[in-house]
DNA sequence: AAGTGGTCTAGACCACGCA
DNA sequence: GCGTGGTCTAGACCACTTA
């Protein structure tokens, strides 16, 4: 094999399928070349036609559903909203609006709780302030939509603060886990959004069915009730792939992007 | 080779490797063993090692620096805010108040700025609401912080909008881009925030200098005027290993993560 | 039974940074 | 020069699905 350019022929092989892809050449849920086809074409070995396939299943492009080939991957983000129930006026959004009516819709949506107490991780602890052996009770729960795994939810708050209550419940709580906090004496006022990106974890690629090159948003969330006491952290995992994070601001708060 | 379990040969050698560095054995920074080391000790070929090194060089733990060998990577993100200058009182944020402290003290920024005037995407004009042959004007930035790539942000405007204005010199605008459209009339009481995670394009991972297995966030922020008129579209790129996005909720708004 | 991708072998030559 | 990772070859056997 000679070296036509500077770049390695498995990139070239990658970029000719890239191209034909974001082309709109291969549409979503076209079937791909087969190794064997493209290492004919290319002149080249299986081996090497299989480095470029590897870079476009790491770049998320594509999925291998073996046996039956490679195909171009489909992307159907629903939207996740940190805030719920945005009162403002809402800007013209109709590319949302349907969207967001959509959720929940046709699709059906459950969910797995279950209720442990641990000793709280250093993020944890740093976030809820809690003495050094202090323990933390946490709800863990996986969401579903059509069978298929949505998002990781764990809520972590001091156990001295739920200890007996309804909030340990391992099932739904109609009112909403921050009602009963409310009505414990911990009404929430404020809140803290952190949101990273990185690529899931093994045990988080298992729980949630993700594919290579599917990255992750983890979104903590801390919540305050008043004079800045921290009472809960939640922590979302947010496969790359089926979320979209959206957030409204208004007028009171400053702009940022400027 | 006999397959002793049923999980792949590399994939026990990466299975090793990861929980090394979890588990700090292997700090950030570390080297790690070479190709051959690793091939020898599981009685392998070379290429299997390559195979369970690249597992983790996808996952973005570690890095490959020709020929020194393979590091484990470090992670220091900044912080991302896209409510700036909030003011509502803020919680005990002891954690984050270090980290936006340290923005642009001892590190030095620096951009690029350059202005295009283009046809917009499907996804600006959606947004924008721009009639179909209406072209729009674009800043485009590349921030660096000592020299070090950090984000990209493209600006988009309706053209008729900033023609001639200041909006359009490429360089900086002291009183801020956003003050600029107030006294054009166009001032901003409202922005919808949209933050997708993917992984890189070639193009983003080349300006970003991107390593494999690092994904980043895409934020579309659409900025309204009053009653709803969208003025701009910026769409910021943020490399995943350099970045976490803060926004902070006070009492007027909702609460999710219930 | 045929064809697919998943994994693996035992080599090879190369570019590059370092001593 | 030496050792590193980057790339590539020309095969091989396997598990699985579909015809």
């Amino acid at each position: 094999m000679s070296n036509t350019g500077k770049r390695a022929l498995y990139q070239r092989i990658a970029d000719q399928l890239r191209a034909d892809i974001v082309a709109g050449k291969l549409g979503p849920g076209s079937r791909l070349p087969t190794e064997a086809e493209i290492s004919k074409a290319w002149e080249t070995s299986r081996t090497t036609a299989v480095q470029g396939l590897r870079v476009l299943v790491n770049e998320g492009l594509i999925v291998s559903d073996r046996p039956r080939g490679y195909f171009v991957r489909r992307r159907e983000p629903m939207i996740y909203r940190p805030q719920k129930e945005f009162r403002a006026p809402a800007p013209d959004l109709d590319i949302f609006r349907q969207r967001v009516a959509d959720e929940g819709d046709d699709r059906e949506a459950a969910q797995t709780i279950e209720v442990v107490i641990v000793a709280p991780s250093t993020e944890i602890r740093d976030r809820l302030q809690v003495a050094d052996g202090e323990h933390v009770a946490v709800r863990r729960r996986t969401r579903t939509l059509d069978g298929e795994p949505y998002n990781i939810q764990d809520s972590h708050v001091p156990l001295r603060i739920v200890q007996g209550t309804e909030w340990m419940n391992p099932g739904d709580v109609a009112r909403g886990t921050n009602q009963v906090l409310a009505e414990l004496g911990h009404e929430i006022v404020q809140a803290l959004d952190e949101i990273s990106i990185r690529m899931p974890t093994p045990d988080e690629a298992t729980r949630l069915l993700l594919g290579p090159g599917t990255p992750v948003a983890e979104h903590i969330a801390t919540t305050y009730a008043e004079g800045g006491r921290p009472v809960q952290v939640t922590i979302n995992v947010l496969p790359g792939d089926r979320h979209v994070i959206i957030y409204e601001r208004a007028r009171q708060q400053q702009w940022g992007s400027s």
